[in-house]
DNA sequence: ATATATTTTCAATAAGTTTTGAAAATTCAA
DNA sequence: TTGAATTTTCAAAACTTATTGAAAATATAT
């Protein structure tokens, strides 16, 4: 295959893989684009190869900033803005599991804890059901709070070193 | 606060949790509804209490059933089908990871390795970066595939007490 | 068999999200 | 300053996805 062929693949299917996850797919395909580009680039190469508009590029490249997973950087004598992509990936996953605890893991395990404590008949089936699955889903989030936290601490050999050890 | 606003918080919220996960609103809000059910319930049920059609409700069921989260019950002497959800958060869990990595990772990482291999100077800029990205990205996926596997396989109380003890 | 209840399907429609592109704002060199 | 280059904004348009509801299919009781 082909390099450009191979690239406009990944491009392609990054964004798709990217829609499943809560992420809008131009912005997972300019992610793409910027993780094999080796130099940063603008925003009139991000226009052109992926044939989008520069109002598109913009709104884009500002939420890849948001998440920390991009960066604007200034060659000196380039009017022009460029941006960079974080290449390792274990920087990025950390980094969007960060952003994601944040986001949506931390607001739900709040409001879960105020669900627990609901008024009425503890004998009642209705509210035991209800007590029951809040409790359930807060404890098994506060676990996976605690995981997350340590692997966004941890580097990368440890965690997945030890991790895979621990389960073989 | 009473048990009424408790549980429409509860699957407004879960609803809204949902879409940031591939998982459309109303597909989670059934979910929710059910989780909290004590008994099984009917569409009619579903209909009236989420304010929504049969059509709706008889597409989005069917989806939690492909999931394995649901399932459908027949009640002696009832004409209508019921529909009862798995409550045990670690078995919901698993199912979702375990379908989400059959429908998502799996395919994705069978991609990156026909990336891995494009024609061209390994020397070239362009191309290494390519094949470095591919690579970093097939090789975590790859180790992310197996931690994800053990989980999976694993019984509930053995990896979670484990995982706590081995983390904290 | 027939009538009735129930579920399923799917074309049309509604709702939601993303993209465009041109105008406004900003930056920077001369 | 001024003016050209560049970036940002945002209302309108395009596109995508979810929902409805009524007709068709299926299941069940008599």
């Amino acid at each position: 295959m082909k390099l450009s062929a191979a690239k406009a693949q990944f491009i392609s299917s990054w964004g798709a893989f990217g829609t499943h996850w809560g992420i809008n797919r131009t912005m997972a395909q300019i992610h793409a684009l910027l993780l094999i580009s080796p130099d940063p680039i603008t925003q009139d190469d991000i226009m052109e190869q992926l044939s989008i508009s520069r109002g598109n590029v913009n709104m884009n490249t500002r939420d890849l900033i948001d998440w920390g997973l991009v960066e604007r950087v200034l060659i000196p004598g380039e009017r022009k803005e460029f941006f960079l992509a974080e290449k390792d990936i274990w920087k990025v996953s950390t980094q969007i599991i960060k952003e994601r605890k944040k986001r949506e893991l931390d607001p739900m395990l709040k409001l879960l804890g105020q669900l627990e404590q609901i008024e009425g008949d503890k004998k009642n089936k209705e509210v035991k059901q209800f007590t029951d699955t809040i409790v359930g889903i807060r404890k098994f989030g506060g676990q996976a709070d605690k995981v997350l936290d340590v692997m966004i601490k941890a580097d990368e050999s440890w965690v997945l070193g030890s991790l895979l050890k621990f389960f073989k």
